[in-house]
DNA sequence: GGCATAAGTGTAAGCGCTTGCATCACACTC
DNA sequence: GAGTGTGATGCAAGCGCTTACACTTATGCC
């Protein structure tokens, strides 16, 4: 393996003249630039990041907290942060606590710690006081995604607004009895996010002076098997049943979908669903949702972690807002028969 | 933030020692070691990565290159592989190209150079050559998951037979009519394994001497969507539809559901359904499928790259042996009307 | 008691970079 | 022609570790 000794000698320079020809800072002739380039490219040289680290202090990586990756908008927002990652050049590396607390005791308390990292981001997690300490004794910034922890930044939409939004279209169509399908806080990882969009529900309920019923205000943990065999609990009660369907996640609403389905029911003839997410397949169910971007919420965190990083600069600080959302109504919701 | 050096001297030991007691190796009394556990605790002092990288060339980091994370088995492989790489305290590094070939490239010409890993696991990804050439010239071992490349260990499982036992699960059921739908190569992703499937398909429906019709053979691209639709066309046809389907993915076979459902057709009734995958969402539409254990396969991979890096001796070798799989049955596969 | 051997520790030389500082050549200005 | 600025370069001191080697002290054995 070339070392920049190697490059230097190449080229007829110093190592420091490699080092800032190759790196773009400070002054270097064109002249011994190009030389640069080109014993580098002869060599197959590529600047050792470690030993770059260790004498800079910047790793030109980045960490990803994620509760899982088998979920659609963990996933999906991962995908958008590794895309705005490499084209900033830049490494990610990815602690998954798969649900476990093991994995997460030795994410918080070793991991992050080594000194590897410019920047953390976290993606939805509930961080428990001890481990935002250890966050913050990194000394790193850190950027969270999906939820408010005092004191740092955060990129997240407005639950309470999205799901009192979706309520009051179905309202608006004509439904009164409208049921809730909110998510538990598996992997401890919501914020009240869950609680956000009920409260949201619910005061769009009260708005229309509709009542809220508590064997309609159900959760499941997110997921479309979840989802499903809730819903379908709910729709198979013969004496009273909702007409329409708020579901916290677009995931959730196919298991309802499908249970409806599953019972005979139309959708939405019988039965309409609204979720939230935009997740790709709600075409294809003809599903009405709150798209929130989840993609573009990973490349926002990027974005936000480079700017504080001073890679380049912030365009329009959505800082304080909340990240916009989107109303997309598709074929899953219709007056009620 | 403390250094070695202040826990050494806390310890009232050298750096050397600190060096030995923290990562076990080479010769420590007991009684320096707890000294020096105790002095590094109440620093709150954690190895420097980059500095113990420089100096050891070990970097307890391994890249993980894949095609996008958005895919079920991939997502799912990512999955098994970051818990297994967790408990031997290693850091992933995540390469995802998103299918854009600019990411791609910057992956194999520049970060994956960058002496940061110790190893990389590929997955699913057709390596172009100059690509393998790049990843060799890096001199780490590389382990793939899902597919041969000469020279390189593998992971994967036996596709032609899997295709070959779906197809004959489906001819001992007494269908006569069955129809393929396999993978395209989006993403470059394929080695063939699209074809391999269609191969083990193609040799079942020869043994049983069933036709093989053309119009019977479709592709899609391993999503639910693209698989909804390309499954419908083929149902739609009122003269000749198949009685029976093996997909090569469980995604797509739920698609395939979706579509015959929709065309109100039933599923085992009408037509019968069989995955590739072992999806979670598998035992909701009840489908019969070959479960190939992707987190496992994962897990797999770290193994064995754990392994030649010396870090634990492998248990069974199963370096040249195919991943095993399991035949699920459930309800999507029933004899033809 | 003498000597080999082993166990525990410290010293110091790197690992491959970055970067502050010093140097030098070459304009300019007055 | 002296003084001053500026751009280009090199020197060398680290960055925070690991580890070969040397050294000191205990241990075992005849």
């Amino acid at each position: 393996m070339p070392s920049i000794k190697d490059v230097a000698s190449r080229a007829g320079v110093s190592v420091a003249t490699v080092s800032r020809a190759l790196s773009g800072k400070g002054k270097v002739s064109e002249a011994s630039r190009a030389k640069v380039r080109r014993a580098a490219e002869e060599l197959g040289y590529v600047v050792s990041y470690n030993a770059s680290s260790l004498a800079s202090g910047r790793s030109r990586n980045v960490g990803f907290v994620v509760p899982t990756v088998g979920r659609w908008f963990f996933s999906t927002v991962l995908e958008g942060a590794t895309s705005a990652l490499i084209d900033a050049g830049y490494d990610l590396t990815l602690y998954n606590t798969s649900g476990q607390d093991r994995h997460r005791h030795s994410v918080f308390s070793d991991l992050l710690l080594r000194k590897r990292l410019d920047a953390v981001i976290t993606l939805t997690l509930k961080l428990r006081p001890t481990e935002l300490e250890q966050l913050r004794a990194v000394r790193k910034p850190v950027v969270a995604i999906g939820g408010l922890i005092p004191g740092i930044d955060t990129i997240r939409v407005d639950d309470f607004n999205i799901a009192a939004l979706a309520a009051e279209h179905l309202i608006s169509l004509g439904h009164r009895d409208i049921a809730f399908l909110g998510g538990t806080e598996e992997f401890e990882v919501d914020f009240k996010l869950g609680s956000a969009r009920e409260d949201g529900y619910e005061f769009a309920m009260d708005q229309a002076e509709l009542p809220v019923r508590r064997e309609w205000l159900i959760t499941a943990d997110f997921t479309v098997q979840g989802a499903y065999q809730k819903v379908r609990n709910v729709l198979a009660n013969p004496r009273h049943r909702p007409t329409a369907f708020v579901c916290a996640s677009d995931e959730m609403a196919f298991g309802a979908i499908l249970a409806a389905r599953d019972l005979g029911l139309s959708v939405p003839g019988d039965l309409s669903v609204v979720g939230i997410d935009g997740h790709e397949l709600g075409e294809m169910f003809g599903l009405t949702t709150i798209d929130q971007h989840a993609a573009r919420q990973g490349a926002a965190a990027v974005s936000k972690v480079l700017a504080i990083l001073g890679e380049h600069e912030l365009e329009h600080d959505p800082t304080d807002g909340f990240f916009p959302t989107e109303f997309v109504a598709r074929s899953s919701t219709a007056p009620p028969a």
